[in-house]
RNA sequence: AGGCACGUAGCUCAGGGGGAGAGCACUACCCUGACACGGUAGGGGUCAAGGGUUCAAAUCCCUUCGUGCCUACCA
């Protein structure tokens, strides 16, 4: 592979699916068992199988895989575990539809046909978000891949149920619940969507019982009247007090309900009066426990109006609304209809409205377990980053509610709970129970509800490594070291991953929780189908390549901020992936040896101290970052190392030698370039592993997957001070010129002469041993260097530090513009020693800022007056040329 | 209603008490033997507004305005 011929431009469509295919063949992507190497494990958030990859999977996974890539350089024994989510809810909808579509439903299925046709749906579908993680490049170690209605996990979740059962963690029973009359289901309180809506506020009068006059009461849902038990107001409430007999006779189905006093009500809202329906509000619910009030369920799971709706029975609930409030407007029970804004409850899943409905479910009691959750992320045995979503987290710990984990689906975990037919005695068990407990009766039958999917979800980082067995991967792997993930599904899901876990295992699933951002379109907007502004990952990485892609997300991965991702940014990176691919190109075009030179023998140009130096601190500046998950500083520190230092000074030196240079110099020269493309190569690979892998394989002496390659540290390096220092001058130097030449307008292809006043500190002999650099790259042909040279007749000056670099060119400067051109530097350097003047004359300074800051503002000052100094001189030089 | 972010170059954003930065876009000159998906240079900002703390504020604090997002049972 290493004789095919390099294309001039990178094609990312060509490599990609090979090197990933090489990997996963070779077992790269798994961990050693046994290994004396630190675990480092990371637990991939379970992608829905319904589910298609988008942006957000996209950058989820891209920076999984950039620590996965880079702690495995790192030299950690590094499992990436995969695995997908049953999703119950939305699988069950998908496969619902696909009924609908052929004129039946699941109830003509029967639900054990129907799991089937689920099971039978997601072996078809359900890989294609797994092929599509694998097109973006994802280490995971797929001999692992789990799902969560494996017989494994079913097995672990059925464990954790009949545990909590025992402890008394889990409990059954009626409350009020929030309902999907669409999906047919119970769902959590975090399922459901809250959101602003025009609604009106209906001013409805309860006549008292006895004697005239009535109550008046404000609801946003008059249907929910038929379920009235009571109505309520603050016994602190002087209109309301002197109530003698405190009953009203409930409008419509004339049934006298008391008025109740109670602290809940808000005297400032409405009339004071709150009806109270605890079958279908949940406040109500609550209140009517306090004051034993009989529940009344008007509502059904259809949200449609059932029979104690009286003579509403059959109607829609809105339809009923509709009604009722007509009927009330005839009665003259109706006093105003006011407009009013509220947040109404929907469904997370199909957006449909939500009906508080009171029904039998199964609770997890989460206040003990979300105590330990709390206190572990207090203690920092649980790090979030960034850390403000800590604040998050804490609050929804502090304020957490019992966990509905029952629904109304099949597509599922059953709920490991046995009724008996004959005593109704519960039986919560792992598996069947022969007969019941209390009559010996054997006609059992099992709860019909299933288990939230989140349920199963907490339990994954334990759950995929075995548990509840005790296998070498829990004991490895287990607590997880980084757990990344967006925060829509902090609460969802990391949240009841740390209760499970700390209950289960005595630990934390994970060490550190890293929160990423959104993914949004160019505009800002959150991507959405029905907006029509999604950009589709997959046709991106078609377009620009994996790599450009992968590095674009980690480059605008900055921490707590969303990234707006436009197709602009992505082909800048596009450039970014070729430019590399060049600069490897040029190496191959003059490296060919195997063997390069060893360090012993080699004799290093001041090119090659620099850039050896600079890799050692890049690879710690790139390691630093990625360790504390600012993958934005990660890739910026890669971009521009490479483009701007590697590329833009380091190979234009490295010809001199490579092109120029005799022996032991170009043989240098070729060791040098050889490892520095390999260091950049290496550093990058987690970005990009795609294009590094196709260079790396080319490259002469490299052997198997640069995926195995340890990841650059600084002691591979020279770490030489000095050459930093002298690169700075020559490259001011030449900076110098280039400034004057481009101003000019000096075409590249005209060679100019240059005098240079060093000036003092040993300038002149560092501008001496590389004149070399300075002629091929400001394009001079002669140069010569001294101190105290004065400024020849035809000339343009530059500046760096105290260095005075006189460009000459008879015939080509034109003196005007070179007034121009120093009057503006003068102006521009004259502001800035004011600035520092300014400072150093002001005795609060001088007496209170820290000596070395007082010391470099000093040094500054004097520097920049020198300079100042010089190019007025050089200035009335001119100024005496053009009137003399 | 509370909370959390964020307003920095035309655009997208880094930075975060002592010299205003990057990428893209723009302008000029260059097809120089890795790359025109390139090179070199240049223009461009009262760091949202106002106040405070400090020797020093884009950076810390307060207020205002604007923009997002999250949480919440006020019917």
């Amino acid at each position: 592979m290493k004789t095919e011929p390099i294309a001039k431009s990178y094609e990312p469509g060509d490599v990609e699916h090979k090197w990933y295919e090489y990997w996963e063949t070779n077992g790269l992507f798994k961990p050693e068992a046994p290994s004396h190497k630190m675990p480092y494990c990371i637990v991939i958030p379970p992608p829905n199988v319904t589910g298609t990859l988008h942006m957000g999977h996209a950058l989820n996974n891209t920076l999984q895989d950039i620590l996965c890539r880079f702690k495995r350089m790192k030299g950690f024994n590094v499992l990436w575990q995969p695995g997908t989510d049953h999703a119950g809810i939305a699988t069950q909808n998908v496969v619902e539809k696909d009924l609908a579509a052929r004129d039946t439903d699941r109830h003509a299925v029967g639900r054990d046909r129907f799991i089937q046709l689920v099971w039978e749906w997601r072996e078809k579908y359900g890989g294609m978000i797994i092929n599509q993680l694998r097109r973006l490049g994802c280490s995971c170690d797929w001999s692992r891949e789990r799902f969560t209605m494996d017989e494994g996990l079913s097995r672990a979740v059925r464990e954790v149920f009949v545990r909590l059962y025992d402890e008394g963690h889990i409990y059954r029973g009626d409350y009020i619940i929030n309902w999907c009359p669409r999906c047919h289901t119970a769902l959590a309180e975090i399922e459901v969507e809250h959101r602003d809506k025009d609604s009106l506020l209906y001013y409805i009068r309860y006549p008292f019982k006895e004697g005239e006059g009535h109550l008046t009461v404000a609801t946003t849902r008059p249907e929910t009247l038929l379920g009235d038990t009571a109505v309520a107001v603050n016994p602190e409430d002087g209109r309301y007090k002197a109530l003698s007999d405190p009953h009203v006779i409930l409008p419509i189905l004339n049934r006298p309900i008391p008025v109740i006093f109670d602290r809940y009500v808000d005297m400032e809202f409405g009339t004071g009066a709150l009806k109270i329906t605890p079958a279908h509000d949940p406040n109500d619910f609550e209140i009517g426990n306090n004051h034993h009030l009989e529940r009344i369920r008007v509502i059904d799971e259809n949200g449609m109006m059932n029979e104690l709706a009286g003579p509403y029975k059959g109607l829609d609930r809105f339809e009923c609304r509709e009604q009722i409030v007509k009927d009330l407007e005839n009665e003259g029970l109706l006093e105003k209809i006011e407009p009013y804004q509220n947040a109404v409850g929907h469904c997370y899943r199909c957006r449909t409205m939500i009906e508080p409905l009171l029904s039998k479910q199964w609770f997890v009691s989460t206040g003990p377990l979300a105590r330990e959750a709390s206190r572990a992320v207090r203690e920092g045995r649980t790090r979030i980053f960034p850390s403000n979503w800590e604040g998050v987290y804490f609050e929804w710990m502090d304020s957490i509610k019992d966990w509905c984990i029952s629904r109304q689906i099949w597509w599922g975990h059953r709920i490991p709970a046995w009724y008996c037919e004959e005593c109704g005695e519960v039986h919560v068990a792992k598996e069947a129970p022969e007969n019941c407990r209390a009559c010996k009766g054997r006609d059992l039958v099992q709860e019909t509800d299933v288990l939230d999917t989140w349920f199963s979800s907490a339990l994954w980082p334990f759950s995929t490594l075995g548990w509840p067995d005790s296998t070498r991967e829990l004991e490895t792997f287990y607590p997880t070291s980084a757990l990344v993930t967006g925060f829509d599904i902090l609460f969802f899901w990391v949240a009841r991953m740390m209760m499970m876990g700390i209950h289960f295992m005595g630990d934390v699933p994970f060490r550190d929780v890293y929160i990423h951002a959104l993914v949004r379109d160019a505009e800002g907007k959150k991507m959405s189908k029905s907006k029509g502004n999604v950009i589709d990952p997959l046709e991106v990485m078609d377009r620009f390549g994996t790599d450009a892609f992968r590095f674009t997300l980690s480059a605008l991965a900055a921490q707590g901020r969303d990234i707006k991702l436009s197709e602009e940014t992505i082909l800048g990176y596009r450039h970014f992936v070729n430019k590399i691919w060049n600069a490897a190109r040029f190496v191959l075009m003059n490296v060919d040896q195997e063997r390069p030179l060893e360090r012993g023998k080699r004799s290093y140009s001041l090119a090659d101290r620099w850039i050896l130096t600079r890799l050692g601190q890049v690879s710690e500046d790139v390691a630093r970052a990625i360790d504390v998950y600012q993958f934005n500083e990660a890739a910026g520190h890669c971009y521009q190392f490479v483009w701007h230092e590697l590329c833009d000074w380091y190979l234009e030196m490295a010809k001199q030698e490579l092109y120029g240079g005799d022996g032991v110099s170009k043989e240098t020269a070729k060791a040098v370039v050889l490892e520095a493309i390999m260091a950049a190569l290496k550093m990058l690979h987690p970005f990009m592993p795609f294009v590094t892998e196709e260079i790396w394989q080319r490259l002469p002496g490299t052997q198997g997957s640069i995926m195995t390659a340890g990841f650059p540290e600084s002691s591979d390096f020279l770490r030489d001070e000095e050459a930093l220092r002298e690169m700075d001058l020559v490259m001011g130097v030449i900076t110098a010129v280039r400034n004057i030449r481009g101003e000019m307008n000096i075409p590249p292809s005209k060679m100019v002469s240059l005098i240079i006043d060093a000036g003092g500190h040993g300038n002149q002999g560092i501008l001496g041993h590389n004149l070399a650099y300075i002629k091929t790259l400001a394009k001079a042909d002669e140069v010569s260097i001294g101190s105290g040279l004065s400024k020849p007749d035809k000339s343009a000056t530059a500046m760096f530090q105290e260095i005075s670099v006189h460009v000459l060119l008879e015939g080509l400067i034109d003196f005007g513009e070179e007034q121009k051109r120093l009057r503006k530097t003068i102006d521009k350097t004259e502001r800035e020693v004011e600035g520092l003047n300014r400072k150093l004359s002001n005795r609060g300074f001088l007496d209170k800022a820290p000596p070395e800051i007082v010391a470099d503002v000093r040094v500054r000052s004097e520097g920049l007056f020198t300079k100042l100094s010089k190019l007025k001189q050089n200035l009335s030089f001119l100024e005496g040329i053009d009137h003399g």
